[in-house]
RNA sequence: GGCGAAAUAGCUCAGUUGGCUAGAGCACACGGUUCAUACCCGUGGUGUCGUGGGUUCAAAUCCCUCUUUCGCUACCA
């Protein structure tokens, strides 16, 4: 019989910088399944690679002085490298600057294009700017804009759209059908509760404002949407062609059997996607996985306070397949994980050193000692062997019954109960008294074959998960790891096999209070770097470009009134994340205005300043209340607010201009 | 604001369709043991199962109120 085939991709990396371990979790878990597949019998391919178009890698490039091309090609590398150090078995790394993709893409927009689901198209009577998103007459509410009660204004752009409503039902029908399709089913419900059944509006497949994307090639003004060019990576990447033409790979993998991907963009995938699939007439994939995420637990990851961890950092602390089982084994099923020094340090003490590492090497240990590393069978069983077999044997289906729900964090756990069962069967059965006596030596001989033929199977078990620990084992026991099928049954440990003389330690047990102050040193050490780098080279880091707004006359400059407002009181939106609503005293009036700015602001710390407002700016309504102009602020890159203030004291109402 | 989820031991969480003294891991304490990486094994919890009510012979488990947290979404003049 043929193998089956099993597909599974994970998202390809937006090459916007260097992924931090949250983002590389995401590989680890796919290669963990992959290989898992491929030892149950599967003929697993894995896909991934990197999201390389896009305005935002346009911008980093202009900052960094380089061309788009060579800024992912960098970034690319970047991440190959740290897929390949952690270990990962893939078997395609897909770049969206690839040649065959793009073609592909282009092909793939006309033939869409053709049949009538992308249409051309303006935002006109549609487009609401302030929001920056359009709508459907349907969705209007008495023809204005439904999310801010907005003039909904006509384009000056055209774009291409795709006809999403066009599939709605279908895809609606098929997400019912398949309970199985979108996972967690949590993620499920927001899809269908938030887009779907509210009605799904057209989307817009093209850009005219940035460059950086694969060209339309009847319409080289605009380029393809990021999000068409990089989700049918998961076709292009395995040879399809909508001409007809896709290979013979093509025909055998498509559909993929599960799409990891982090929970941001499973909106992305299951709707999106799908429905591009049920316009090119190709079959959807069969499960779509949206990962919760990877946290920090001392505080959120972030870049200026200089405290992101990366991959590669950990494994020079702890080594890959301890990383691997950290990110495994902290990542539940369906909410977020936490990741700390503090926590890492732990499992690597309790679960690794402890557990397994302890296990092999006293195993070891004792065979030398004793038998001088002849493992031999005697057949002198007990009792106590009888459950230490049962559990060993066990724990496949266990195992098995787990991954098939990609609840691979706890399929771990139930490996490591079988190397926890393993120490205590050492307990129970006292191989160090059995030593002392002559007519016990056949039984001791016994106890310590059961010993290397359960660590056998716990070791070839974790090696989807932690492949060279596995091999190590093995390496140290001298044998190879044990073929899938063969890993429910007992005494395939090689009689009379001899035993590595000295074992190496697996997991070297760590002391938390070294590596705080080693991970300390390196934040310190590298945001001293950056602040060097900004001092030394404050250009790059330190500009915003923007993109070009059109030339204006001074006419319509003189449009706009400029005026300080002094804020006399400002409380908290209630309904509202970000919004505070401020009394602003302009001259002798007093006017309302609601500002986005509370993550930057509290209420006491806005009242009493002097700032920057446009006074003559058409009033709306915002969560429910009304808002009299605009108080004006600057934006650094990362989206932190400062409020313009005049530099000398001046009087409320004073204009400026 | 809309939709949804969750609140269980110091920490991280299990608890299937309501049913016997509410569990696991970690941490902590004590005891045992020595083959081993001071390791392994055992023992130890008076936990208001978020609050208040209700249904029931019986509720952590079902229903309602409230509180808090989180997710998605909207708001960012």
């Amino acid at each position: 019989m043929e193998k089956q085939k099993y597909y599974i991709t994970t998202a390809i990396a937006y090459t916007s910088g260097k992924p931090h371990i949250g983002n590389s979790y995401e590989i680890v878990l796919a290669d963990s399944i992959a290989r898992y597949k491929r030892q149950q019998g599967f003929d697993v391919f894995f896909q991934t690679g990197t999201d390389e178009h896009g305005q935002k890698i346009e911008m980093k490039a202009a900052e960094a002085g380089i061309t788009p091309q060579e800024f992912v090609n960098q970034v690319a590398g970047d991440v190959k490298d740290l897929w390949d150090l952690m270990d990962t078995s893939y078997d395609n790394f897909i770049r969206t600057t690839d040649a065959y993709h793009e073609k592909q893409v282009q092909k793939i927009f006309k033939k869409l294009y053709d049949q009538g689901d992308i249409y051309k198209s303006s935002y006109e009577g549609l487009y609401c700017t302030p929001c920056e998103s359009f709508w459907t007459e349907s969705q209007l509410e008495n023809g204005k804009c439904p999310d801010c009660g907005g003039d909904v204004k006509p384009a000056k752009e055209e774009a291409y759209f795709f006809k999403m409503s066009k599939y709605a039902d279908r895809l609606i029908a098929h997400i019912n059908e398949h309970p199985e399709f979108i996972q967690p089913v949590s993620r499920k419900n927001e899809m269908m509760n938030n887009f779907l059944l509210p009605g799904l509006q057209d989307l817009c497949v093209s850009r005219t404002s940035f460059k950086w994307g694969i060209p339309v090639d009847f319409d080289n003004r605009h380029v393809v949407y990021v999000w068409l060019d990089a989700l049918t990576n998961y076709i292009t990447g395995i040879g399809y062609d909508c001409e007809g033409q896709s290979t013979q790979q093509y025909q055998q993998l498509w559909p993929a059997d599960l799409h990891l991907i982090g929970k941001d963009i499973v909106r992305f995938h299951t709707i999106y996607w799908p429905i591009f699939l049920m316009a090119l007439g190709e079959p959807l994939p069969k499960q779509v996985f949206g990962h919760p995420w990877l946290l920090q637990g001392d505080g959120k990851m972030s870049k200026s306070k200089g405290n992101v961890l990366y991959a590669d950092d950990l494994v020079s602390f702890f080594g890959v397949d301890a990383v691997r089982y950290f990110v495994l084994h902290e990542m539940p099923f369906e909410n977020d994980g936490v990741i700390s020094w503090e926590l890492m340090v732990e499992h690597m003490n309790a679960d690794l050193a402890n557990t397994l590492g302890n296990l092999v090497n006293r195993t070891i240990s004792m065979s030398n000692k004793y038998f001088d590393g002849i493992v031999e069978d005697k057949g002198i069983m007990e009792d106590v062997d009888l459950d230490l077999k049962k559990v060993v044997t066990e724990t496949k289906a266990k195992v098995e019954k787990k991954m098939e729900l990609l609840k691979v964090a706890d399929a771990l756990t139930e490996i490591f109960t079988l190397f926890k069962r393993c120490n205590k069967y050492i307990d129970e059965t006292e191989p160090w008294i059995l030593a002392k006596s002559e007519e016990k030596q056949e039984r001791l001989a016994t106890v310590l074959y059961h010993l290397s033929d359960s660590i056998m199977t716990g070791a070839s078990l974790i090696e989807a998960f932690m492949p060279s620990t596995a091999k190590r084992i093995a390496e140290q026991l001298n044998c190879e790891l044990r073929n899938y099928k063969e890993l429910d049954k007992t005494g395939l440990y090689p009689n009379k096999n001899k035993v590595t003389e000295k074992p190496e330690i697996l997991f070297a047990r760590l002391d938390v209070k070294e590596v705080l102050e080693k991970a300390e040193a390196m934040f310190l050490e590298r945001n001293n770097e950056s602040v060097k780098e900004d001092t030394l080279d404050e250009k790059p880091q330190e500009e915003i470009i923007l993109e070009k707004k059109p030339e204006i006359s001074y006419e319509d400059f003189s449009k706009l009134q400029f005026q300080v407002g002094e804020i006399i009181s400002c409380e908290e939106v209630k309904k509202s994340k970000k919004l505070l609503c401020s009394q602003v005293k302009i001259g002798n009036e007093i006017k309302q205005i609601v500002s986005g700015i509370k993550k930057d602001y509290t209420p006491e710390q806005m009242v009493g300043k002097k700032v920057m407002v446009l006074v003559n700016l058409k009033p709306a309504t915002l969560a429910g209340i009304l808002s009299e102009g605009m108080l004006l602020s600057a934006e650094d890159a990362e989206g932190v607010l400062s409020l313009m203030v005049p530099e000398k004291q001046m009087p409320s109402g004073a204009e400026i201009c």
